[in-house]
DNA sequence: CGGTATCCTTTGCGATACTG
DNA sequence: CAGTATCGCAAAGGATACCG
């Protein structure tokens, strides 16, 4: 196997398309982007994203905690108290995620407006 | 149904968040980034995305199309002749999302690092 | 390019061990 | 009894590939 010193995610087995993908799955961008400005506890993420099901939320944190983007703090605490902090990569990453999702919400207008047929289309 | 002025992408229901599931789909990212710079055929393109199968490709051209990102002209030949371009809100969304591709590329190195345990987590 | 088979993602339920 | 943070399992649904 190759070795990827720079990454190329156009290459199928280069390890940055796989965080890419992470970070940019159905629920990964916005996890990083609901962390970007405060920690917050699993079930202040669960209502913050809304229609994520708690299956869905547990294992989007273990993958981005899996990458080094979060970090998972247990208080041991017993009723549970766990939270969820970014980690300075994360933070690069989750800044990124913003800016493009910012655009979009900023110029949601003007993009309705170029779909004259509202075709419901449905990737992912 | 309410009328996403602004756009919020932690709304379930607001187009803000189709747009931005489609641009960071698993195929819709790499192809936004493959068209940044030129117009590209449908084989190059196909050629360019190591891994890409001709009919994901097909369908999220027509999906991109669709959200007025990209734009397909077809010139009619025979052989047929059918090339894609960024429309002006394209090439705005397609610099984002290489912003955050790009950082990953050029940090891929202390992002491996961050993660000792080769957990070959599966997402998306 | 369409139709089907397969794979993967996602969901919902149940369980856990306590506290207000 | 509701809330808290997960996990395993079974089932459903959607994405993708493999054909012809």
């Amino acid at each position: 196997m190759r070795n990827f010193s720079r990454g190329d995610v156009f290459a199928a087995a280069c390890p940055s398309r796989q965080i890419l993908q992470h970070v940019t799955s159905r629920w990964g961008g916005l996890v990083l982007i609901a962390l970007r400005e405060e920690t917050l506890r699993f079930a202040q993420l669960r209502r913050r994203i809304d229609g994520i099901s708690e299956r869905m939320l547990a294992q989007t944190l273990q993958v981005l905690e899996g990458d080094g983007l979060i970090l998972r703090k247990d208080y041991g605490e017993v009723p549970p108290r766990v939270d969820y902090t970014l980690t300075p990569a994360g933070r690069e990453i989750s800044a990124r995620v913003f800016a493009l999702s910012d655009w979009i919400e900023k110029n949601l207008p003007e993009l309705l407006a170029l779909t004259p047929d509202a075709a419901p289309q449905t990737v992912q």
